[in-house]
DNA sequence: CGCGGCATTGAAAGGGTTCAATTAGAGTGG
DNA sequence: CCACTCTAATTGAACCCTTTCAATGCCGCG
């Protein structure tokens, strides 16, 4: 996908200097930009040669971001929309405390941002973990492309579609109860969307600190520390540092399963003779079929 | 906003005689149902007197589900999209073992089953808490109404950018360490968002079980009720099973902003050398300005 | 009246947190 | 080039909270 893994020999400039930077490292000239966008906020590949003649020629920036950068700040007022290109963030709130309680990991494909469409401030801060890049999108304009081309509009809702899914998978690695589950969860869940299908399998990069990965999972640090460790003495990975390597993958997955086990039986009806008496849904129609305008 | 908040009187009767129902618990006839959807999908009340010339005539479904009935199935494929109108639902995913995860709770205005934005099978379940209603979008004429109503797009926009506002604030409720801090944030996340604005406000009706909260926050139910005691004790709230009372707002959000305290000191800059070595961020333009097409 | 589910409460055990000390790595400056 | 420093990461030990197992009221329903 994103050819740039190794993008660290590149400098960077300022902003002027850029334009033709991307050039360099990737195989994606300017003309190529929307579909890439398109690309990535919808799985359809927009069917390959499709030349998409409904694409206006509207201005669409990209930004750079530099590794601990933040790219959005929380509570401030949310003009633009953001789709991830390359790279990785955090999401984070930072309580009274000065505890920086992580809420989310974004990767390529992943929307940033997403109260600029309805007008909402945002809810947490988004800081790079590494060099990356992103499409910046202004609400006004993003609304522009929408009412020209009924291609960008359905790619949007595909990716906010995704970016919910994406969202929602949270509460599920938080759901495991033991910290070594949880830390299996989200090491598969890495792996799984790491922008790196190809190249070397079962070989990560923890971008994020175990800090981070901590206040993500709800552990302490040390936590993490010794599910690392355990998970290593169990043969499931191979620890250095921030380099994993998934030793036996059946095995992880195994870890990651341990629930709350088996607590609620089968649990039958619990209303059976209300359920037998009245249907379960009903439908009812509006709309064409009744013609009629009432007063 | 749902005035049929006492619907317990009304019959549930099966499909073909329901249609004129809703005529009768409500102010709101047919011709009213869809501006009824746009409101509740986008916060814009798409600006009160404003007709919405360009809403098409399509057939609009509202459904009806039974306390205990299940919407939408894990695992199945998804071809409608649903908005909940009145009640209330959980989501929840069922494990190997037969635990049953709660991962999400939906009222009013929320979207169930977005996959179908997307194509993608359900990530869960979803059973009514207590009988409910919700419109029901075939993902194909959800499409055609895009494409023929710009104000019905920018809603569904608006709508989905906040239901994942709302997933989002799930992981908020669970990055609370102490269990009376989660549950203090559940109790104050649902008060925020139930359907009842006025009436007794710091009143509220729990839909859902102790054992479904638990699993929500990733607790033993019995953790749940020692909580539910302790705020009790605390003079936070008066609980009588089901029925919550808010007392003391303040010592409730006192509780809920109990975190892992003061761990993180200030935290300055990784690399304070190369931060002023190369800027933050930097822009490169795509599209308008430059016409030149490259080889 | 007894059964089943829900909710509460008690007591013991386990796992995670916390405090504390150590090691390792990266960048700095002499 | 190496010592110095700061931070990240690991490991150890004691405490505490949550879980778990178990028993008891409570209510609706057969």
């Amino acid at each position: 996908m994103t050819t740039d893994a190794k993008h660290a020999p590149t400098f960077w400039m300022p902003a002027e200097s850029v334009v033709d930077a991307p050039a360099a490292d990737s195989e994606a000239p300017r003309t190529d930009s929307l579909q890439d966008l398109l690309r990535l906020l919808g799985s359809t590949p927009v069917s390959a040669g499709d030349d998409l003649p409904d694409l206006p020629d509207l201005p669409l920036a990209t930004l750079r971001v530099r590794a601990d950068a933040a790219l959005l700040h929380e509570g401030a007022p949310s003009p633009m929309l953001y789709v991830v290109q390359s790279g990785s963030f955090k999401g984070l709130r930072t309580l009274e405390d000065g505890y920086e309680q992580v809420l989310s990991i974004a990767q390529p494909g992943e929307l940033l941002g997403c109260e600029a469409l309805h007008g909402g401030l945002r809810r947490c801060s988004v800081v790079a973990l590494e060099d990356a890049t992103v499409y910046a999108l202004p609400a006004a304009e993003l609304r522009a492309l929408a009412r020209r081309s009924p291609a960008f509009t359905e790619a949007l809702r595909h990716g906010l579609s995704r970016q919910l899914a994406r969202t929602a998978e949270v509460a599920d690695i938080l759901s495991a109860v033991a910290s070594d589950a949880r830390l299996s969860r989200f090491i598969l869940w890495l792996a799984a969307r790491a922008p790196l299908p190809c190249g070397a399998p079962s070989r990560l990069q923890l971008r994020m600190s175990r800090r981070d990965i901590a206040s993500l999972l709800g552990l302490a640090h040390e936590t993490v520390s010794r599910s690392f460790t355990l998970l290593s003495e169990e043969g499931c990975l191979r620890v250095h540092n921030r380099d994993i390597e998934i030793l036996d993958l059946q095995a992880l997955r195994e870890r990651a399963r341990n629930t709350r086990g088996s607590l609620a039986e089968p649990t039958a009806q619990r209303n059976p003779a209300r359920a037998a008496a009245r249907p379960a849904m009903s439908v009812t129609w509006w709309g064409s079929p009744v013609s009629a305008v009432a007063a």
